[in-house]
DNA sequence: GTCTATACACCGATAGAC
DNA sequence: GTCTATCGGTGTATAGAC
């Protein structure tokens, strides 16, 4: 569909700028389309545009990231398709998470809901997986909350310091940091 | 002065709403001041808000962060000390970071390289006291950084889900995550 | 230093022709 | 489905009285 990848242009906007910050006007020109062929699109407006957005990342984390968790191969293994997913997902670290830009200001009450419980279900996923690899449930929630902690920390530092070594050298780690036998 | 409090009370907006949802109306509720009185204040309009509250973050690190990163004891003790006074500075993780909410869109434009320069002087100081607890220079490095990466990235898990227990978490392990004697 | 009044651009959103 | 034209509202910023 044409407007899949509208939508995929939307976010690009929606994670760099912001809710407020992503004008209808740099929607259209980043799309293609006028004012109001978007809104022919998406009759709700920039916050339909925003819940499709946020639905598509939805789509795209269980795809490509949560699926690989519950496929086949010992722990280590799936999470480590995980990482390799996150990485693109974020391209490497020049991508901020739009689940974070979007928790910010008034964006953050019309969202909310959505945000939430598109993380908790992140966390839930990994936790199962670390649960399967023989923590106990406590550890293996805390080390899912670490790993999203990680994440989505380093990405705010790339943003910070224009470049994405923290992200990289983050996600290196992850699988053995998820798996290590410490605290 | 008066206009400290003022400087106060817009910190609050930018980082609740970000740049471009601290719209002038809001401001002027906030500190109770009309929008001509704000002009008087910060000629400059909303970017000397924001230049304004970035060096009163700035001051605010140095005096209540870093300051006690060279005073007296040992390495631990001081880092408890730089801890406690994070926790303050991020109202216990309720308080998103400035840095963070001033990294998106246009305001990374102008804010950039302030941005970027008071995050390097926390590192490097946080650096510097791991430095001198022992480790070598690349070691005291990555793991200033990852303080910082788990400081951001609990506060936008906090944001995110609606409560402060990452951040609390992440503060009350990270005196002992600094100094352990791994990896 | 704070007020009212206002300028002017841009915002999100809609109507209606094609 | 896309276009032009336009609405009402709000954004930042300023002028000038007090």
């Amino acid at each position: 569909m044409v407007k899949d990848e509208a939508i995929a242009q939307i976010e690009a906007v929606f994670r760099q700028y912001g809710y407020d910050g992503a004008t209808l006007a740099r929607l259209s020109q980043v799309t293609g389309l006028g004012r109001a062929s978007l809104y022919h699109h998406f009759p709700a407006g920039k916050e339909g545009m925003a819940k499709a957005v946020l639905e598509r990342v939805y789509g795209l984390l269980q795809e490509s990231i949560l699926a690989p968790l519950s496929g086949d191969g010992s722990p280590q293994e799936r999470i480590q398709v995980m990482c390799a997913s996150i990485i693109d997902f974020y391209n490497g670290g020049k991508n901020s998470c739009f689940l974070d830009v979007l928790s910010v200001g008034e964006a953050q009450t019309l969202f909310h809901e959505m945000i939430q419980s598109t993380l908790n279900t992140w966390l839930d996923a990994l936790s199962q997986v670390l649960t399967e690899a023989g923590y106990d449930d406590c550890t293996a929630h805390q080390r899912a909350e670490d790993a999203l902690i990680q994440i989505e920390g380093a990405l705010v530092l790339c943003r910070c310091l224009g470049n994405t070594n923290p992200f990289m050298r983050i996600m290196e780690r992850l699988p053995e940091h998820l798996l290590s036998h410490q605290s």
